[in-house]
Parts: structure tokens; C-alpha cells; sequence
DNA sequence: ACGGTCTATGCAAGGGCTTGCAGATTCACC
DNA sequence: GGTGAATCTGCAAGCCCTTGCATAGACCGT
């Protein structure tokens, strides 16, 4: 590997000269700039940003901590973060914990180790030793869709309550008044309780009772929005339309339905949550809410580049809206 | 920050000594081993990865290059090489380049400056000076899914024209002679070309003759799956059943069946590439070629390690084997 | 011609860790 | 008790780059 000094000798000029030059540093006469310029180019050399790292102390790398990258949310969250990172000269370390505490730990020692200059943190609960465990990663730190503000970490995320809210608003406008939810584990605080106290919020809003046999509990995936909406059939009177507190669920709910012979959206309005590439993908399409995934990511990233930059932050917790996209399974317009 | 001087001050014992005890050296006394690493312990010391990684030449860092983490197909990969590179102590650098050429050579050099151990390769064409940019990264690098093999670059693959035989041969015994093919890209060397190959030859081997009025080229998004399946039914005698080089363009075409009111399973048979998390959503259930995502990802990684540990490559091109995963969008048996 | 101000470069220390070499200590054994 | 080998530790150089300080030269005004 050809390095500084190869260059300052190749020159016959010093080591720190060849640096001052390369960092276009004031100083540095034009010729010489020049010449080294082309030295390097001809030589084909590469700085060894190790060894810059270590002598800045900054290493221009922040690590995401997420729970599974194979999950399109988590993955188009990802692309966000990447795409500023790499826009501001960071490279992003990619940490997978498979929503594993003892892994989120792990990862967090090792960023810590590795030097970042910051860290993403978008997995699990936050028990107190994993608060622990980030306060003790001395960089850094933003939260994404986590209840980082309550420890004062610097956190973006959506509302969850009035997003919901959203959805079944949309629904009570389209005109109906028995409206099946279908909820995440409820003793999730972060999505799955907030979701329940919007579907709660809009009802109670527009004078409907709530109704607690047309609430079943789910757990986000598939199969148990397929079970939970089989339930929701039994009730009487049967709903006319189901929220899914995400889109899996919502899913799972449409094979329910297919398989009971009732048809979306003429004889049940589906909505789901989270806006994924599945929405789009079945048929009829998914009208859900639309987290702003990718500006989970680019929002969090400009905000830790504040931050490890120095620069202040105006809040330490960043909401962002969201939107519902109207496809086809509640009728009305769309794809 | 507190470093290994700082324990070597604490304890009265040189630096070098300290290195010894942590990294389990022989020739040290077990009661300094112990010592040191209560020290360690105690006062919270965490290794400098950067200084250790310049000292050693060896990053424990790999790259990965890719064309875009928002996409399921791609995720997946990602999630079995991360999981393999940390069990080996390895981290790994994301670098999503939006199928940029110039993106890729950036990032190739980027990660050449970070000194990554290796580099797994897994986005866009091979042209010349993608090539020549690899070759210049003195690093080990694997490719996934790339023709890297005839330039001599370690790969691993499916074999795309025995796959898509082997969904084509699935139709043709479930009794299918008129059998529809949408196509990817035809310039499309890597999956395009070969899975078309790959249903000719599965037609020939059965004696059916090529018809090319019903192939129909897309590009592996679902609208164009849509246009090639309506394309499709206007063919006579109509096929009855279709085949799609991937999963998206197998959707689109469910939903142009929709749309004509044609059922699936019933008046006809689809097929899908990839088994990519959306076919297990849409209703039917798509059959479909299911791509050892998680294995192309690990083996890579795998293949890296041992480049990157000097040990040898048993062949420098690995092809796995995929699975006709059957769900119902051909009837039969399935979910 | 001379002090003063810039500009351009060199020198050397320093960032935190590893490692070859050498010296010191221990131990076993005769 | 002396010898050789084995074990333990220290010294110092080295990995590649940055940067404060110092110096040398250029340039300017008087």
C-alpha cells in the first residue's frame, strides 16, 4: 500500500506537506498542491482513513442499531439513513440484532469500540439496562419510533395515537360506524397501546360506543390478523369495516375474509398501517396510513450529524406526519 | 476515553504487558492477566478497534455493496451476511448505491480508504471499469448473483436457466401445454436472458413448441407485469398458465387476471421467481422459485472469510440450489 | 536597507495499539 | 549451586496520518 510518505519522497518533500496538500489546507503553495496532486493520482494512492481516524478522533462512521433488516419497514428506514449518511461523508455500520437485548448490547460495546462518531438506535423495548448501555456509549445517540425522550435521548418518530385516529376517521367519513380493530400486542407502549387509544380516540370523537368484542388482539403478523379477523366476524352486529393496526395484519384479515366469502371493499373496508410494499401488492390494494419511512431515516441522521457536529438541536423529539394513501379496499377512489 | 496506558499506569506494568493479558497472549502471568482485566473491568476500558486495526493491517470490517437495501430481495441477503460476519467478529459497512455506476466505484474506493478486510459485491452490471475498479480494491472480493466468475472474481449464484426450468417442468406435469412466460429484461445477462433460456428449454424437453407470441417482456416491476399479462391473454389459443420471472411480475399478472375476471387457480395457473415476502401475501398464494436468499448471504460471507483468513477457495464459483415453494396460485396442494 | 507580515515548508510529537527483541525472573533438574 | 530452558515483562519501534510550533523565504512599506 503506497502511503504519504511514498508521495513525500517520490517529491522530495515532507510527509506533513503531502497532508496539508491533500486537505487543501491554506499554505500550501499552488505548484506544490499540484504536484502532489499528481503524484498521488499517478501513484494511485488511497488515504488510510484508520489512521486519519486516529489522529482526529473522528472516524466519520455511525452504526444503526436495528432489529431486523429483513423487514421491509426497517430496510426502507435503513435506505433513508444511508443515503444522508453517505451524503455528509459518514459510512454507516449495520447491526442486526434480531430484537435480541443481550445482542443490543453487544452491538452497542462495539460501536463503541470502533469509534463512530454516532449511533441510530431503532430496536426492542428500552429497559433500563439498555438505557444504560447507550448512556455508556459516550457519542451520540438518536432514537427512531422508540420512547427515547422520556430518557432525553434525541428522538424521531411518528404519533401514533393520532395516526391511528387517522384511519378511522377516514372510515367513519366513509360512512361506517361499526369498526372492528384489529390491535399489535397491547403491551407494546410504542405502537401497539397508542394505535388501541386513537382507534378509542376517533370513535369516541364522532359519539360511536366502543364496543370491546370488535377489538382482537394480534401480533403484527400475518397469521394472527387471519385469526383475529376470523373472530371479529362472530360479533353481532358484524362489522362493516376493519382497521389492522399494521398492514400484515390488514392482510391477514383480507385472506380471512376471502375465505369467509365476503368481498373488499363491497361488503368490508379494510384498512391497514405502515404503508409497506405488501399494501400495494395485494388485491384490492391496501388503503393504510403511510409512515414517512425513509424520513424516519434522513430525519434522524441530519439530526445526529447536528449533533456530532456540535450543533445544537431545536427539540430533542422530531414527529413527523404521516399520510393515508387511499388505495382500493375501502371503495371509493383509487388504485 | 481511558486506554490501555491508563491501566498500565493504574497497575504499574507497561503498556505492551497490558496488550498481552487482553488479548490472551501466552507468557503472561495469570495473576496479571487477572489483574488487568479487573482493571479493565473497573475502569470501564473499552479497545481502540481503529488503533488496534492500524497496528495489525486487518479492520475486521467488510463491505458490502449493494444495489438497493429498500428492496426485500436484497435485504434478505444482507440480513445472512451480516448475521455470519458478526458471528466472525466481523462488521459490516452498508453501501447502497441506487444501481449507480459511478456510486459503486465510489463506494469501492471508500472502502479501500476504510481498509474493509473484504468487500461482497452484489449491485449492477459488469462492465469493464466496474471490473477494473474491483480489481483495484487489493481487498478479497465475492460477488452474489453476478457473472464475477469469468473475470475470475469469486461467486456465488443460482443457476437462473435450471430454476426457471424447473417451474416451467412444475406446470407442464400439473398437465399445462400452453404455458405464457413474462420475461425480465432481455438484456439482462445475469437473470433476464437465463430464465428465459430456461423456459425454452423446458418446453423443448417436453416436446412443446415455442410459441413467441406468448412471451412478453417486462422489467421485473409489477406494473409491467400487468402490460405482459394483458398482452398475454390475447393470444390464441389463450395460455393457461403463466410463468413470471419474478414475483412482482407474477402479482401484476394476478392482478391483470383480476381485472379480466379470470381466476387463479381456476382458468389459470401462475407462477412466480424469488419467493420474496410478498408472495405468501397476495391471495391466491403465489407458487414460486424460491431463492435461497439467507444462503446466498452467508455462503458469500463464508467464501470471504476464508479469502480473508488466507485459507483457500474449494471453487471459485458456488451455485445453490433453489425450491419450488407450492402455495396456490396453481392449485394443487398448499396454503 | 530594515523591521514586520505573510506564506510555504519542515520538524517532531502524538493518536492507541501491537510485537520483535532482549533482559529478568523462575523453575526444574542434575 | 549451577545450568539451561521456559516464563514473564519491559523497551522501543512501528502502523499512517494530523497539527502546533518553528523557521525560512517572499514581499511590502517606509
Amino acid at each position: 500500500m503506497i502511503t504519504m510518505k511514498d508521495i513525500a519522497m517520490e517529491l522530495g518533500i515532507n510527509e506533513s506537506t503531502v497532508s496539508r496538500a491533500l486537505n487543501n489546507h491554506p499554505h500550501v503553495h499552488p505548484s506544490t498542491r499540484e504536484r502532489v496532486a499528481e503524484a498521488a493520482r499517478r501513484l494511485n494512492y488511497r488515504p488510510n482513513t484508520l489512521a486519519r481516524s486516529l489522529a482526529t478522533n473522528r472516524s466519520y462512521v455511525v452504526g444503526l442499531v436495528i432489529s431486523n433488516i429483513a423487514n421491509l419497514f426497517f430496510a426502507e428506514v435503513t435506505q433513508g439513513i444511508e443515503q444522508v449518511a453517505d451524503a455528509n461523508g459518514y459510512s454507516v455500520i449495520l447491526c442486526d440484532t434480531a430484537r435480541d437485548a443481550a445482542k443490543e448490547r453487544r452491538y452497542l460495546d462495539l460501536l463503541a469500540s470502533r469509534q463512530v462518531d454516532g449511533i441510530i438506535f431503532m430496536s426492542g423495548r428500552l429497559p433500563a439496562d439498555t438505557v444504560a448501555a447507550i448512556r455508556s456509549v459516550k457519542c451520540p445517540v438518536v432514537m427512531i419510533s422508540r420512547d427515547g425522550a422520556r430518557y432525553g435521548i434525541p428522538t424521531v418518530r411518528i404519533n401514533n395515537r393520532v395516526e391511528a385516529a387517522r384511519a378511522v376517521n377516514y372510515l367513519i367519513n366513509l360512512g361506517h360506524a361499526r369498526i372492528g380493530f384489529i390491535s399489535g400486542q397491547l403491551d407494546d407502549a410504542e405502537s401497539g397501546l397508542p394505535r388501541l387509544a386513537g382507534y378509542k380516540a376517533a370513535l369516541s370523537d364522532a359519539g360511536i360506543p366502543f364496543d370491546p368484542c370488535i377489538v382482537q388482539e394480534g401480533d403484527f403478523t400475518m397469521e394472527s390478523g387471519v385469526r383475529a379477523c376470523t373472530r371479529l366476524l362472530d360479533a353481532v352486529p358484524r362489522p362493516t369495516a376493519v382497521f389492522a393496526a399494521n398492514d400484515e395484519m390488514a392482510i391477514g384479515a383480507m385472506k380471512a375474509l376471502a375465505q369467509h366469502g365476503i368481498s373488499v371493499p363491497k361488503d368490508m373496508a379494510v384498512v391497514g398501517f405502515d404503508n409497506t410494499a405488501l399494501a400495494r401488492v395485494v388485491t384490492p390494494a391496501l388503503t393504510t396510513v403511510a409512515q414517512p419511512l425513509r424520513s424516519l431515516g434522513s430525519t434522524a441522521t441530519e439530526m445526529l450529524i447536528r449533533m456530532m457536529t456540535g450543533q445544537g438541536l431545536k427539540d430533542i423529539e422530531v414527529v413527523l406526519d404521516c399520510q393515508l394513501v387511499v388505495r382500493s379496499s375501502c371503495g371509493g377512489t383509487g388504485i
